[in-house]
DNA sequence: GCCGTTTTCGGCCCGACTGTTTTCAGTCG
């Protein structure tokens, strides 16, 4: 059973955990752990077949030879000496009480030394009974904290898609800024790194009178429970269950405010390491010589200070954008507005809400050339799907409108279930016919991970698959991606001039940002997508550009970035090959 | 435990806030 990288990972996070709670004393080994376990996340290629081929480790960054002889370890045996030992010596239900509010390893320690304690249940127990507070570095108010959120816990997630983020930041952002003290206020953490989920919100508002602005932020009517409040910052739990936190600075402080705020945490340690080599230091204030501010009004101002180019949030991740700041080596990132159409839409013929025409003109509006009409095929019954005949209709119908309209192009073509075996939901004969064939999983998501392998291989093999929508088949929060070999994907697209999906609704982004970039490194072009099944969704564009720039894409990694002319070869290119071949009869 | 514009040994990001304390450790971001 070969492991997939998130094994690795948590491995390696276990670790870092129990020696934590063990109370080693050294926190950069522990450091190191958690170091690898990140870089190994977002590796974007299968760590078990690096290893298998004998391949030096080393390039995964933080992974030396100490390491890389536990990665083989665990490979071989799916576990090490090492953790084997510390899960043997820390007492299993101490490290799930490091992810409440308020304990760490210390207090964890503590719970267990004084009270035995050794799991949530206990833990909840103890403190309903009023015995926390008598253990030293507890009190009263800790203790009905711990309380709290253990309740919680069990009621709510604690991460929200992209969109209910919104839904939270903007109403908050006109409150902040209706203050009169505030000058702007700002979003920025993960929201504006734009990670696919977000576990809070960061804001930061630019004012002179921090008082001012924590008196009024606190008073925001869809505060649940204000968990901290300093005198520049401040912590609160919203209705819905997301948690913000606020920093107030000084306007002329804004650029390294929004720089530290913003993160993430890795980009920000392996920026001030740069500082650091350099003589200076970083901080939320300012970038600093001795005494001296050098830097922080702007984050082009701080960036430069410390010798590096600007670097997109979206990128500030710690996986090579640092490097690439330095060396002038930053990708141009796509942009929404570079989008010339849109490769994967539904209309009111399956599942959509809206009809053709209003489709059409909903992309028109909002500055596409062309919109690929996709609807579901006969196989996925309970979104209407297409048949051979109603599909050949609509065919027809598109070639109507397609005459009618002007400043916009509709495609012709649908989005096919994938069988069981890989098979498609329709004759290739009928997709012959089309402009486009976009090939979906939307059944037998829990195949074994060789059979889901060999199932989607084959579909990129089929000579009118033009794109592979949606690949890994999740849903955010919801659904875990397919069990699947993406390196062998990847490298069988790019073989065979196959096109991957970015999928854009928010609750899929699928491809991520990982294999995103793993495809652009293999030459396979990304389909951003809308997957819209209405004239508004076609606005999902712009979370999908927003992971696109996360995987570092340019404009033209992006298949539909191109002007409808190039579009063409690239959408029938495995065809002409074929016919080349001589494998198919023109 | 990793790693090197400085270093093969000695470094390893930096500051705010809380709660429990009377000066600070632990936690968090």
């Amino acid at each position: 059973m070969p492991l997939h990288n998130a094994d690795f990972v948590a491995a390696f996070e276990e670790i870092a955990d129990l020696l934590e709670l063990q109370g080693e004393t050294n926190p950069f080994r522990i450091r190191a752990y958690r170091r690898a376990a990140r870089n190994m996340s977002g590796l974007g290629r299968d760590l078990a077949t690096m290893i298998a081929r004998n391949e030096d480790l080393h390039a995964v960054g933080g992974i030396g030879a100490d390491l890389a002889a536990k990665l083989r370890e665990i490979a071989a045996t799916g576990t090490c000496a090492l953790l084997d030992e510390l899960r043997h010596k820390v007492p299993a239900g101490l490290p799930e009480m490091l992810t409440l509010p308020g304990v760490g390893p210390g207090r964890a320690r503590m719970l267990h030394e004084t009270l035995h304690i050794d799991s949530l249940d206990a833990l909840r127990e103890a403190a309903s009974a009023g015995k926390l507070h008598a253990v030293p570095g507890f009190g009263e108010r800790l203790e009905s904290r711990i309380l709290e959120a253990i309740d919680a816990r069990r009621s709510k997630s604690h991460r929200f898609l992209l969109t209910d983020a919104r839904q939270n930041l903007e109403p908050l952002l006109g409150w902040l800024n209706a203050i009169p003290e505030t000058v702007e206020a700002v979003c920025a953490g993960s929201y504006r790194r734009r990670r696919e989920t977000v576990g809070d919100l960061d804001i930061l508002v630019t004012s002179s009178n921090a008082a001012a602005v924590m008196r009024r932020f606190v008073l925001y009517d869809d505060i649940e429970t204000v968990l901290a409040r300093g005198t520049t910052r401040a912590s609160v739990v919203l209705r819905g269950g997301l948690q913000v936190d606020l920093r107030v600075v000084a306007p002329e402080r804004l650029g390294a405010a929004l720089v530290y705020f913003t993160g993430s945490r890795a980009h920000n340690i392996a920026i001030r390491r740069i500082a650091q080599a350099q003589g200076m230091k970083l901080n939320e204030y300012g970038v600093y010589r001795g005494e001296r501010r050098v830097a922080g009004a702007t984050e082009e101002s701080v960036y430069r200070s410390i010798g590096l180019a600007w670097v997109p949030p979206e990128l500030r991740e710690d996986r090579g954008e640092v490097e690439a700041a330095r060396t002038g080596r930053l990708p141009e990132l796509v942009k929404l507005g570079d989008l010339r159409g849109d490769l994967h839409a539904h209309t009111n013929a399956s599942d959509g809400r809206d009809s053709l025409r209003d489709m059409a003109l909903g992309a028109r509006a909002r500055g596409l050339r062309y919109l690929a009409i996709t609807d579901h095929s006969r196989r996925l019954g309970i979104a209407h799907g297409l048949d051979a005949q109603r599909l050949a209709r609509q065919i027809d119908e598109i070639d109507r409108l397609n005459a009618e309209l002007d400043r916009i192009v509709l495609l012709k073509g649908v989005e096919v279930d994938i069988l069981e075996d890989g098979r498609l939901d329709l004759p290739d004969d009928l997709l012959s016919r089309l402009d486009i064939v976009v090939a979906s999983v939307h059944s037998h998501f829990g195949l074994a991970r060789a059979k889901q392998t060999a199932r989607i291989l084959r579909v990129l093999d089929h000579p009118y698959v033009s794109i592979l929508g949606h690949p890994t088949g999740r849903l955010l929060l919801e659904r875990e991606p397919m069990a699947l070999d993406l390196e062998r994907i990847i490298a069988r697209a790019a073989e065979r001039g196959c096109c991957l999906e970015l999928n854009s609704q928010p609750q899929r982004l699928d491809l991520d940002d990982v294999a995103c970039r793993a495809a652009k490194q293999a030459g396979v072009l990304v389909s951003i997508a809308s997957d819209a099944h209405s004239r508004g969704a076609l606005g999902n564009l712009e979370w999908g550009v927003a992971q696109a720039r996360r995987a570092g894409l340019s404009k033209v990694d992006v298949l539909n970035t191109r002007p409808i002319a190039q579009l063409w070869p690239l959408l029938r290119k495995r065809i002409a090959d074929d016919q080349d071949a001589g494998t198919i009869d023109s």
